[in-house]
DNA sequence: ACAAAAGTGTTGTACATACACCCATGG
DNA sequence: CCATGGGTGTATGTACAACACTTTTGT
């Protein structure tokens, strides 16, 4: 047992978002001090000795981005000894979902850069956050397996085509259609209006769907088990 | 961004054992130092700035228990500010699994004290290590129901029963025997013995069983699905 | 008219569930 | 011979997988 202890704490927040446009996406800042300067990173810093890790992460996300977070779960901790080059870091991460209306921070926000990266197109990154970046990745497809997932990704209403594509850029894979929405719709956290898609291009304008929320709450907390 | 960070950096085990006579059980220790001396804590301690995390809960378990670990996975990190009365400790999380011999320590060990306690007659603990353990309890549950556990677990050989008899311990309710067991051996990674159980009492003794470990750790891998 | 996307139904197969009786041993 | 625990099979329902054509809109 060491009498005198030298590490860091910090937090870091693998932000997802998506939109049919973009497809799923990372929200990044650039790095402005060393090391990695200039280095895209993600969002996060060392935690204060009052704040919860919540907290932290919270407050260093409002600080850097800007976004609005809907959801928000601890994802694991890495503690490499030499993970930080200047002095050992304990990283804290969480990941993180946020509607597409989040997507407009990038024209706003400039004190550092923060721009959203396509998940397949995603840049040389400082310290381990690439790795980082798959953990999440992989934990959000496997929780969108046991648990629905769309309502903090998808705006309010909403074709049933975009949760079809969100679940495909997920899983990275093709998607039956016909069994999808079996599938879906018979949890009942999904409710169809009478409103029209507005088109864009050509092709059938689809139903705009809406959550359910007590049900769809409901079963995030119970669970669902299903394929796709 | 805090200038002066003033937090350590603690790992703690939550230790899980599983004998047919004990149940499903949790490796404590008892503390000979404030605060909450004399009470029932989880093993562990603080990291050192040169190892990894892994690294420290591997030390703190055989310093403290002398435990021989089949199975080590981080299980979730706690950092409310005041969860210890010193001073600002986050302690990371880690779940392990051992084999039926490790609960012979009993009679070893004294430095401090250690004992195995059935997982439904926990004592008081100190901290906030009574929420440890039912973290780690429920994912051990979940586990259990998408890799295969029970290796790491149980001796080597061994009667279908005390699988069986595990799977109940965990999930806490009771199991087809007849649905369990073709549910099990499709899978393949059990081997099924021509010996016979020694009996320690009456009843028709059964075959004993064995981990095909190729197929066992393949499907660890791949994941499996299945209800029970 | 053509291109693009939405909408919809049936069939086979595999798996989960429910359920009860006989067998081998120790006492 | 009785008590204890081990061993086994069938029938039913549900859920997943595979699969193609028609409809509505924009151009």
């Amino acid at each position: 047992m060491p009498a005198l202890q030298n590490i860091k704490v910090a937090v870091d927040a693998v932000v997802f978002g998506y939109t049919s446009k973009e497809g799923l996406s990372v929200l990044l800042i650039k790095r402005n001090i060393d090391p990695y300067k200039n280095a895209w990173a993600l969002p996060g810093g060392l935690v204060g000795d009052a704040e919860s890790l919540e907290e932290a992460v919270q407050r260093e996300l409002t600080e850097e981005t800007g976004v609005n977070i809907n959801y928000l779960e601890q994802l694991y901790s890495f503690g490499a000894p030499n993970r930080d080059p200047r002095n050992r870091v304990v990283s804290i991460t969480y990941y993180g979902l946020v509607k597409p209306d989040a997507f407009e921070l990038k024209a706003d926000t400039d004190a550092s850069d923060v721009a959203w990266f396509n998940i397949k197109n995603l840049p040389k990154l400082a310290f381990d956050h690439t790795q980082i970046i798959n953990v999440a990745r992989n934990r959000l497809k496997s929780k969108m397996l046991y648990q629905p997932v769309g309502f903090e990704l998808l705006e309010e209403k909403f074709p049933f085509s975009e949760l079809e594509k969100l679940y495909m850029a997920v899983l990275d894979r093709p998607i039956d259609r016909r069994n999808f929405k079996k599938k879906i719709m018979k949890f009942g956290f999904l409710e169809e209006t009478t409103e029209k898609q507005m088109l864009d291009g050509a092709g059938r304008p689809g139903n705009l769907f809406r959550f359910n929320q007590a049900k769809y709450f409901q079963l995030q907390k119970d669970g669902i088990a299903f394929e796709i």
